[in-house]
DNA sequence: AGGCGATTTTGATCGAGGTCAATTTACATG
DNA sequence: CATGTAAATTGACCTCGATCAAAATCGCCT
């Protein structure tokens, strides 16, 4: 059942299994900046809390808290979300093993959204104020620094064009495809999918209502996309349903 | 009737009046970084093409095309977009005078987006090689440039949350409340609003169709919150045309 | 195992917005 | 000034998804 690859008989000082090694992460051009001594290494590792726990529904960061750290997920599920005018959660997004969070400390003082753990987390947090003053030093993260940032940023574009417009059958097989892609290091074999966060959840990052996830999930499943018990999911062909999204090859 | 602050007497070395002034640029900590010896700022300059133009239609750069540069809105109005697997134009928005565009190519080789003047448009244009090569010099630079791209993280997220899960009417209300911020350096007192845009740029641009945004506007004119000539709009009230979009004071 | 609360599913109804179509307005051109 | 074309408006209709309500299922706790 160890999903985990590459993973046996590390040596006693990498971290052991589990969790997204260090060279798949997003934040890798952050964490061990290239071109760096051994010596750097060390030091640089100051600005970095590794190997941080969240339990299940734990808050990692708050709505008017300082945004002083970028935080990396390494194992587990995050979801961030604001607050809208009435009071309802506005799900900003799921993160997932070798993601980044709270990118947004580099440009605001305060948070002004909530970042809570689905289910048990494992993360590593950079405090943004140490690795400023790293800058000057590392060139190689002066300029992977912006590169990651703006990474985000085309994502985010991406994912905003096709939640809009996107019939919500089509939004759902989206939602489940980009989910399956990230989740594991990209569409597993037999395309087992466990789903961190409940309905109520999808439907605010979708922007629809849980009946609505509810009947997409059921109708996807009727046309044989999708095999749905609950939570976890499975996916026959993990192509089609990327074509239904219109992720597909055109 | 010139708004222009602090414009009078300008040494000859000063660009004139129209567009917007550097120190109002989002680029302005990119194009003049701070602490900079008048020597450096010279030599810096050579990463910036200033004063370009394009005429009403003519493309900044488009899909496919190698990404190289990051631009400055001076005068005028851009529009960026993207074509669905339909070859129907998904409009990313809108960039007014002081606005960046393209920052993507801090991250991606390719551009994966179009951008097409509106109206006759002034930029500057900022050649990403370049001004990598000169990070390593100018640390002000290395602190800020990352900022400026997670400003615009955040500001999308906050779009975005807003285009779902608005009803029409006050999605429209909405943008155009967020353009009247945005144009003119803040809502103008006589609330007039020329848009660069036509109907169906921004049906494509808020998700849904032109017939929808005609009809929202029309509503909008008979609530007494809008008049509509057109492109061209009078905004009575800027704040009561915000809280209807739900940017009010909560 | 049993039972309770929360989540999810399913059903019935309604309305906002999409679609199709016709009309009017704006603008460029001879 | 007339005219032709594209943009914008207006109207009629219909569909998809929201809403309200009820039933079923899951997960958790003792």
């Amino acid at each position: 059942m160890d999903t985990t690859p590459h993973s046996a008989a590390a040596p006693a000082t990498v971290p052991p299994r589990s969790a997204v090694a260090c060279a798949e992460c997003d934040l890798y051009p952050l964490c061990l900046p290239r071109g760096l001594s051994r010596e750097q290494q060390a030091v640089f590792c100051n600005c970095i809390r590794q190997r941080r726990r969240l339990g299940r529904g734990e808050v990692l960061y708050h709505a008017g808290q300082p945004a002083r750290s970028i935080y990396a997920v390494r194992s587990g599920t995050l979801k961030t979300y604001m607050l809208s005018a009435g009071g309802e959660e506005i799900v900003e997004g799921f993160h997932l093993p070798g993601e980044l969070v709270g990118l947004e400390a580099l440009a605001q003082e305060q948070r002004d959204d909530f970042a809570v753990a689905l289910e048990a987390v494992e993360y590593c947090e950079i405090r943004v104020g140490e690795m400023l003053r790293w800058l000057p030093k590392i060139a190689s993260l002066q300029r992977d620094l912006p590169a990651v940032v703006a990474r985000r940023l085309a994502a985010g574009r991406r994912q905003a064009s096709v939640h809009n417009r996107l019939e919500a059958r089509r939004r759902v097989a989206a939602f489940i495809a980009d989910l399956a892609c990230r989740s594991a290091r990209g569409p597993v074999a037999g395309g087992e999918l466990k789903l961190g966060m409940d309905r109520r959840d999808i439907a605010n990052y979708l922007g629809m209502t849980i009946e609505t996830v509810s009947r997409s999930l059921h109708r996807l499943q009727n046309e044989g996309l999708l095999k749905v018990h609950g939570k976890r999911l499975a996916i026959p062909d993990h192509a089609v349903l990327a074509e239904l999204a219109g992720i597909g090859s055109a």
